[in-house]
DNA sequence: ACTTCTCCCTAAAGCCTTTAGGCAAGTCCC
DNA sequence: GGGACTTGCCTAAAGGCTTTAGGGAGAAGT
């Protein structure tokens, strides 16, 4: 009588992460998917393991996502040029994706994250700094620089934090991967 | 019979943000704190309008402590002192009070934005600047970018993001520091 | 066709939020 | 001091989310 809704974890996660993004992560709820899919709630624990699972299975997508944008943009570019389109990766992927992009910031246990995109992320922020003489340690600590700024501006841009203030966030936008290419050919000595 | 709690929204406020610090800011609900006054849950609800309202104070308050600590690690201080005294109590304050650090990421609407103590704590980052040659709009740039940089470095550590990597964060955060003020003493002209 | 398995269902318990209305302890005024 | 009013916490109840246990009906294999 009763069609099969052909669930799978696969499925869920993604149609989770069409939700976050229209409703906000948050308001991602177990009950709230399966309303979507037309179908009991108790159905969708056959597939994902808890609440928290599925919150968890949004989030690896969402990074997945984002570091293949990453190494996308980042290819066949250098130096300045590859920092501001890894930047814009940041940028354009939580404007586009805002509740997709909240899933990225779930905090993972420490195995589940080293299996996760992020680490191939990571990867590609280094490969930006090639283009730029740094040796290690500066290079790690440049990486984390890099990191934070990107999120940094991109959870202060989406939360409002800059909303009610000339000049525009473009305008900032532009001179902050102004700002970091500068630095980062003119890192200061230890 | 019962003695009177003694219920207030300040109290429930200044309660909520210890047990935010102890079990975490999403673990702070309505409920969780009633029972730790040992009174019912409706009781809170003669006192604050909604299990919302309670976080926005608990924010709120966080807000205010932290703006507290800027204006007086920055009083007195100037150029690169001075960014580091404030790049530290966004650090320090991470560390010793995680669940208010978190709370004070809750969006905020724009008007209670506009009320609280993070204006007062954004004059403060701009009062730094005043120690580097920049004029507006560089001014404004530089304040969103010190922003950025310490809020989103505090995130991802706290969040473990840079937790299985040599060099130590210690290391990168005095380098960090040391990065932005030669990028704020060499700001690239547009 | 018959067995077996898979997938979604009903049922139920536990916790959280929020509203409505009640009772008693504190406060005020005579 | 005693009555009337106010305040503050209570009981009761409805509705939503999470999670587990067990059942039934379609799909798949022989």
């Amino acid at each position: 009588m009763m069609a099969r809704a052909g669930l799978t974890p696969e499925r869920l996660a993604r149609e989770g992460a069409e939700m976050a993004d229209e409703v906000g992560f948050e308001n991602v709820t177990a009950s709230a998917l399966a309303r979507r899919f037309d179908v009991k709630v108790a159905s969708l624990y056959s597939h994902v393991r808890s609440s928290r699972d599925l919150r968890t299975r949004i989030a690896l997508l969402a990074l997945e996502e984002m570091a293949d944008r990453a190494s996308e943009a980042v290819a066949g570019r250098a130096g300045k040029d590859a920092l501001g389109a890894l930047a814009n990766v940041y940028r354009d992927y939580a404007r586009e994706h805002p509740g997709r992009y909240e899933a990225a910031q779930l905090r993972l246990d420490p195995e589940t994250a080293a299996a996760s995109a992020g680490v191939r992320h990571a990867r590609t922020t280094r490969a930006i700094l090639r283009g730029y003489e740094l040796d290690e340690p500066d290079q790690t600590h440049a990486v984390r620089l890099l990191g934070s700024v990107f999120h940094g501006y991109v959870t202060l841009e989406m939360g409002g934090g800059f909303s009610h203030s000339a000049p525009d966030t473009q305008e900032t936008w532009s001179r902050t991967i102004d700002a970091l290419d500068a630095l980062l050919r003119n890192w200061p000595a230890a």
